[in-house]
RNA sequence: CGAGAAGUAGCACAACUUGGUAGUGCACUUGGUUUGGGACCAAGGGGUUGCAGGUUCAAAUCCUGUCUUCUCGACCA
């Protein structure tokens, strides 16, 4: 008989549920008392630092530099960019209220921070010289989102946001795709999720960008996950905060301007990718915890021995942990489980006996016994195998949900109506016909792929030319 | 925001129909015995029943409102 601190229900019975439960179970949020407002706990929080550490340094890599902007925007400075405003209006909050005192104008909690940003650039560009301009910010945006669920859609949300301005198109387009490619990199190496990066259509585009780039990744249930944008912004904003710059022949010049983010989003879509009915399954290269050492019984052989691997690991740079409780072993291995962590290793009297110990890898809950004196290096393979399984398991089961062939409406309505995943289909560029799909079949658009979008047939809908692929599919 | 469901201890539930001031299991604390897949014995702690009103001598229970969560739509990272 099994006692369970918490349940988990079967990911293949009831999806939604088994995400919730194992949110909770793995102790990653708990709800707070405002809709859509999530409580990060610990755990959840150390992998959102996991992924900030990396990410950080990628984007100091590229040359961009950490600011922070002020949370609170007036009316006035969101309203001077019409399409922003008309994209962003239906769900931004409002301040009114000074303690007693009614404002004289409104504020709204930045959604985003185009319009912060470009009020400062408008004063400290001046020169060709002053460019580019590459800033990122760690913050909390709010978006009153109608509704919620912890990680994929909350009305706070911890991000990152880069916004550059650059002297010409050409940098300005290279850096949206540099920063979007950033994203794709991270995403398959660390977070080992497989991701298809295209270009949004008109309809699904940013507010005020002319070109909004995604990254697009699909759930063990075949539902799409937009997980990081890039924009391109032209010199949209620029003229509308009239920012402009004098270039090298003197002349004043608007810059052009990219922006693009990634949320703690990420760490939901780590949970529908590779988490299982055991609980979470965290990519080695991400867990804040790599190795969790459970010892079977706490007598001195199995304490020194432990002594030992901390050491070993610590010198390898291998974050660990080790479980003291007097819990039982079955009870520790389960909990292990739940959280996740890559490599769980054993280590008990039987094993010291033999000079072994035993590792349990969480990816495929294999059970290896080692050489005492091969665990490190042992160890270190198996992260590196588990990470690479991970990548490999999810990009087969996304591609076995792929359908790259859907060359008539009748196919494309029996994926909406009896499978699930994404369906590449040949369309002309309308947007009547993006909007049949949606009203018809539930399916959005999800990008023009960029390797993917060359095509000689006819639009799936309306039956004209096709001017190029395009994905379409259930999302969160 | 529209339709539906649910809120009782950290979790899962009981008591609600028929009003009389809350109980069980797990978890938690202490002591002991244990320890290779969710241990056992014993003794404990924890609840103004989501919140606010109303009806009543009396409300977890009946009524109204509200908030939160979940599901399905519409909207969105």
């Amino acid at each position: 008989m099994e006692k369970k601190n918490s349940e988990i229900t079967s990911r293949d019975v009831d999806f939604a549920k088994w995400y919730t439960d194992i949110i909770k179970a793995a102790d990653l949020v708990d709800y707070s008392s405002v809709k859509g407002s999530m409580i990060i706990r610990p755990y959840g929080y150390a992998i959102w630092e996991s992924i900030v550490k990396v990410l950080d340094n990628k984007f100091k890599e590229t040359g961009h530099v950490n600011v922070q902007m002020p949370m609170f925007i007036p009316e006035s400075l969101l309203n001077l960019e019409k399409e922003h405003v008309e994209g962003f209006a239906p769900e931004v909050a409002w301040v009114t209220m000074g303690g007693e005192t009614p404002l004289e104008e409104r504020m709204c909690i930045r959604p985003t921070s185009e319009t912060l940003f470009c009020d400062h650039y408008k004063k400290i560009i001046k020169s060709y010289r002053d460019l580019p301009l590459l800033y990122n910010q760690w913050c909390t945006i709010v978006r009153w989102e109608k509704t919620t669920k912890p990680f994929l859609r909350s009305r706070e949300i911890l991000w990152q946001e880069g916004h550059t301005m650059h002297a010409t198109e050409k940098e300005a387009r290279e850096e949206t795709l540099k920063m979007l490619n950033v994203y794709e990199d991270f995403q398959k190496n660390y977070l080992a999720i497989p991701v298809i990066t295209g270009k949004k259509t008109d309809k699904e585009k940013f507010a005020g960008a002319e070109e909004t780039y995604t990254i697009e990744a699909m759930m063990y249930d075949g539902v799409a996950l937009q997980n990081g944008t890039s924009h391109y912004f032209g010199q949209g904003f620029a003229k509308a905060f009239d920012i402009k710059f004098l270039n090298k022949d003197n002349k004043l010049e608007y810059p052009y301007q990219t922006s693009w983010g990634v949320t703690t989003r990420m760490i939901g879509a780590i949970i529908m990718v590779h988490g299982d009915d055991y609980g979470l399954v965290l990519p080695p290269n991400i867990a804040p915890i790599k190795v969790n050492i459970i010892p079977i019984k706490n007598d001195e052989a199995v304490l020194d021995a432990i002594k030992y691997f901390k050491d070993a690991l610590t010198s390898n740079d291998i974050t660990y942990n080790v479980d003291t409780t007097d819990k039982t072993p079955g009870f520790k291995f389960a909990e292990s489980e739940v959280k996740g962590y890559p490599i769980r290793l054993e280590i008990g009297p039987r094993d010291l006996q033999n000079n072994q110990v035993t590792l349990v890898r969480r990816d495929t809950r294999e059970k290896i016994v080692v050489e005492k004196s091969d665990a490190l290096n042992r160890i270190k393979e198996l992260l590196i195998e588990i990470q690479h399984n991970l990548y490999n398991k999810a990009l087969e089961r996304r591609n076995s949900m792929l359908y790259n062939n859907v060359s008539t409406y009748e196919e494309l309505k029996d994926i909406a109506e009896n499978k699930s995943g994404f369906a590449l289909v040949d369309w002309c560029g309308n947007v009547e016909c993006e909007e049949h799909i949606k009203d018809d079949l539930g399916l959005k658009s999800r990008c023009i792929p960029f390797d993917l979008q060359e095509t000689s047939g006819n639009c799936i809908v309306c039956g004209k030319r096709a001017t190029t692929k395009i994905y379409f599919g259930r999302q969160y």
